[in-house]
DNA sequence: GACGATTTTCCTGTTT
DNA sequence: GAAACAGGAAAATCGT
C-alpha cells in the first residue's frame, strides 16, 4: 500500500493543477466542509498529535497555511497545487521536490516538517529546557544563535550548515544563499543576501562570538559563544 | 528622545 | 571572472 504513493503520484498532481492556483481556488474554504481546530491556540496538540504520515490532504494544506500565518511566510511563494497530497505523500517527497514546491519558504517549511516527523515536536513545543530547542531556533534574536541552533539540528537544516570539527566549534556554510534566505525569512527581509549576512558574522570577530578561520565559508565559535558544545548544551 | 548594541546596506579593495 | 572575504562607514532597528 505504501508503495502506491510514489514520486510519480506527486508529479501527477503538478500536471493536473495550475501551479499558480491559489489556496482557495484549489481547496475552497476548509471551514465549509471540514471540522477545524483552532490551530492558533491549539496548534501544538493538533500538529503533533497525529504523525504527518496520517494527515489528510486538508491537514497538509492547513498546516502550510498555519505555518505561513504563524511565521509570517509569504504564502504566494508556495505552489499549493503541488501540495494537493496527503500526509504520506508529503512525507515521501524528496527534499528537492519539497523545495521546488514551496519556493523560498521551502527550506524553512522542510525544517519544520522534519522536526515534527522525527521528534514529534513542532517549533511551538516546549521541550527540554537545558538545551537549545527548536523554539529557541525561532525565538533567538541574534544571528549567531540562529546559526548555532541550525547547526544543532543537523538532520533538519537541509544541509545548509555542517560541522567541520564539532569539538572545536568549527562549522561550514554549505548553502550560503539558502542560509541568507532563511535568515531573511526570519527577519522578514527578502533582500537579505549572503554578502550582508557574512558582514554581520564578521562583526562577531570583534566580540569573540566567532573566531576567524582562514578558509572560505568556514567559521568557528569563539570564547563568548555558548550553547554549541556537545556536553554543555 | 537619547543611547548602546546589533544588524543592514553599501562600498572599495583583496584573495581564492 | 565569479564568489567570497575584509573591514570602513553610515543608517536602520530595537530594547532600555
Amino acid at each position: 500500500m505504501l508503495d502506491s504513493v510514489t514520486h510519480s503520484t506527486f508529479l501527477s498532481n503538478t500536471m493536473v493543477c495550475d501551479p499558480l492556483m491559489s489556496w482557495t481556488e484549489l481547496f475552497g474554504t476548509t471551514e465549509d466542509v471540514y471540522p477545524t481546530c483552532d490551530h492558533q491556540t491549539d496548534s501544538d496538540s493538533f500538529w503533533t498529535s497525529i504523525h504527518p504520515e496520517y494527515w489528510s490532504k486538508h491537514n497538509v494544506c492547513e498546516w502550510l497555511q498555519f505555518c505561513c500565518d504563524q511565521y509570517k511566510l509569504d504564502a504566494n511563494c508556495i505552489s499549493f497545487s503541488h501540495f494537493n497530497i496527503n500526509g504520506l505523500q508529503l512525507c515521501n517527497m524528496t527534499q528537492e521536490e519539497f523545495l521546488d514546491a514551496a519556493g523560498i519558504c521551502g527550506e524553512y517549511l522542510y525544517f519544520i516538517l522534519q522536526n515534527i516527523r522525527t521528534h514529534g515536536i513542532s517549533f511551538f513545543t516546549d521541550v527540554e529546557e537545558t538545551k537549545p530547542t527548536n523554539k529557541d531556533y525561532l525565538q533567538s534574536s541574534h544571528l549567531w544563535e540562529f546559526v548555532r541552533d541550525l547547526l544543532l539540528s543537523p538532520e533538519e537544516n537541509g544541509g545548509i550548515l555542517e560541522w567541520e570539527d564539532r569539538g572545536q566549534g568549527i562549522f561550514r556554510v554549505v548553502k550560503s544563499e539558502a542560509l541568507a534566505k532563511m535568515w531573511g525569512q526570519r527577519k522578514k527581509n527578502d533582500r537579505m543576501t549572503y554578502e550582508k549576512l557574512s558582514r554581520a558574522l564578521r562583526y562577531y570577530y570583534k566580540t569573540g562570538i566567532l573566531e576567524r578561520v582562514d578558509r572560505r565559508l568556514v567559521y568557528k565559535f569563539g570564547k563568548n559563544a555558548h550553547g554549541w558544545q556537545e556536553n554543555k548544551i
